[in-house]
DNA sequence: CCTCGGTTTGCACAGATGTGCAACTACCTT
DNA sequence: AAGGTAGTTGCACATCTGTGCAAACCGAGG
């Protein structure tokens, strides 16, 4: 981020042309070679003005799935859970990296139609919520903010950042302000958080997260062999794992578990955890889930069965999975 | 319109694989090479899906001006006419066909932002129209239905065709449902209006219209070198031109006239138009204007005064002409 | 006035996309 | 079964778009 000091032409000159290049190209079809003609410049810097464009979200692309071509399986699916279905096109020879990597990229797009002036966003993190952000689209609004609705991370293994950087990569694409939560992931002792959480500074972003119009998140899974990322990061000891399977958890949003019939009220672990009580994450209108590979199958289910999610983007394997219920 | 009877793959294949098609290039950036790969055909046959998607309006595109970027000038004309201004960049040499081009294509990709499912559109005909027409973007739309506002035309001349090929364009783009309005565009007697408009096929066809959800037409100016379609092709006899002056007439909507300061209810020829009265008019909720050339600015100003647009579609050269009010 | 660092520009090339065409396919007609 | 028709496919080529690079440009110091 440099401060706007040096700048060649008039600061906001650049975005008026990249404004009128990418009408002309969007809106009437032009070629850049004409646009570069109307413009008096070489049709290179009109190439890079659109590029611009699109890059500083004055150009919106949407892909609208008709509903007719809904499949009924699908169909049964959405309206028994009340959720909408992004179904993300990925080979099935693709592998686990590349998959979440598509997967994100589609998120980040749709992320857009959901997320406006005036809104409130509340973020997980994790490998899911990284691959987001990576991907995001930039959006001008305004009066937004985004928070953070679990305590931060501070491990950098493959391709996972910082929290802090993952949220930050979203107020710079909505350009919104950006609430960070700093506590510890998990407590040790559950009586530290009740104390903190009386905290005025704290109670503040719990307040935030109370009032958010969207929440975005990925799905934690204890299973499989490709855990979450807190399952293998060092926040959880052995004595930990032990109490999470003695309470059958399948899954977490937010560092919150939950079992397979979306329970979680009386999960020991999550008196100590930082992230926002289940019950009251459902009460957020707009629940937007991220997934991808089979392996958050179960995670999913679970979600699905305590009503977090409305909005569910998902790869196309995992949501064949789903379609045998 | 072909039935479908003949179709070579399952009838719907080809658009589940034009929406694949897309995703992957629009979503997820992927080039149509690697797209070629993962559907298992050739590149060019993933080029022409993608077009046949964009054609289909399964991909919509939209160039969005951030608030802050539109000038003061502007912004006061939006104030104080209650009215969305949008700017169509078109060269200051570009000649009146070109620019009527242009800002009809433009219109006609704004038009499906405001067009939708279960709405009712009221359509004027004339140049501008036909315009619009030719470069409509096809957009899924169920239950939703288009109205003609005025009597058709019969000629052929310059690129304007039938009101009812016009119509049909519009139908067709969004699979809506066509509702001609059989009448003479205007009447030489008033009296058989009153009397044709009490049949209960003409009553229908206005009770549509007065219910509509969308209004779209342009402009007609009986002033310039350059007047509208109704103004020349045989329509007004000597008789009636002198009339129009005598009401110091600037313009007229779907062939409804009105003067400068926006007034028409006392204009006589008024009484002979098929189209819908003015004060009707303004009870649209949207109601978008078409406009492209300087010499419609005074029945641009006109019309604003009626308070007849809710959102105007302009040529650059002409909207400035306007700031200077 | 000159130099320096950083930015923008246009060129030339590389890469990606669009399209005429001929071969092919499925299906209908005779 | 042969022939016809309309639609689809991949190739080869044409066109359009993206980008590395060197030159030009601009403002800030020196």
């Amino acid at each position: 981020m440099r401060a706007p000091v040096t700048e060649h032409p008039a600061p906001s000159e650049r975005v008026r042309d990249a404004l009128r290049a990418a009408h002309l190209y969007y809106m009437q079809d032009l070629t850049m070679e004409a646009i570069a003609a109307e413009l008096h410049t070489s049709r290179s810097s009109v190439s890079r003005l659109i590029s611009y464009a699109r890059e500083a979200g004055l150009v919106e692309i949407q892909v609208k799935t008709p509903a007719e071509r809904i499949s009924t399986a699908l169909q049964r699916i959405q309206d028994k859970h009340h959720v909408t279905v992004h179904v993300v096109p990925v080979p099935d020879s693709a592998n686990e990296v590349d998959r979440l990597e598509r997967v994100g990229m589609s998120a980040a797009r749709i992320l857009n139609q959901y997320f406006d002036s005036n809104m409130t966003m509340g973020i997980a993190w994790g490998s899911t919520m990284s691959a987001v952000s990576r991907h995001l689209q930039p959006k001008v609004t305004h009066n937004s903010q985004i928070v953070q609705l679990n305590g931060a991370a501070n491990t950098r293994t493959t391709g996972i950042v910082y929290a802090s950087e993952i949220m930050s990569r979203f107020g710079a694409a909505y350009g919104a302000y950006v609430q960070q939560f700093p506590v510890p992931a998990f407590f040790d002792d559950p009586a530290t958080k009740q104390v903190l959480w009386r905290e005025r500074s704290i109670r503040r972003v719990l307040d935030i997260q109370k009032r958010m119009d969207v929440a975005l998140f990925g799905l934690g899974t204890p299973l499989s062999d490709v855990p979450g990322h807190v399952y293998t990061s060092g926040y959880l000891d052995e004595q930990d794992f032990q109490s999470l399977n003695a309470s059958h958890v399948v899954g977490d949003v937010a560092t919150v578990f939950y079992r397979s019939d979306g329970s979680s009220a009386d999960v020991p672990m999550n008196l100590r955890s930082s992230g926002p009580p289940l019950d009251q994450l459902a009460r957020v209108s707009r629940r937007v889930c991220v997934v991808s590979g089979k392996s958050r199958m179960p995670a999913l289910r679970g979600a699905l069965a305590a009503h977090l999610i409305t909005d569910l983007i998902v790869d196309e394997a995992t949501v064949h999975g789903l379609l045998d219920d």
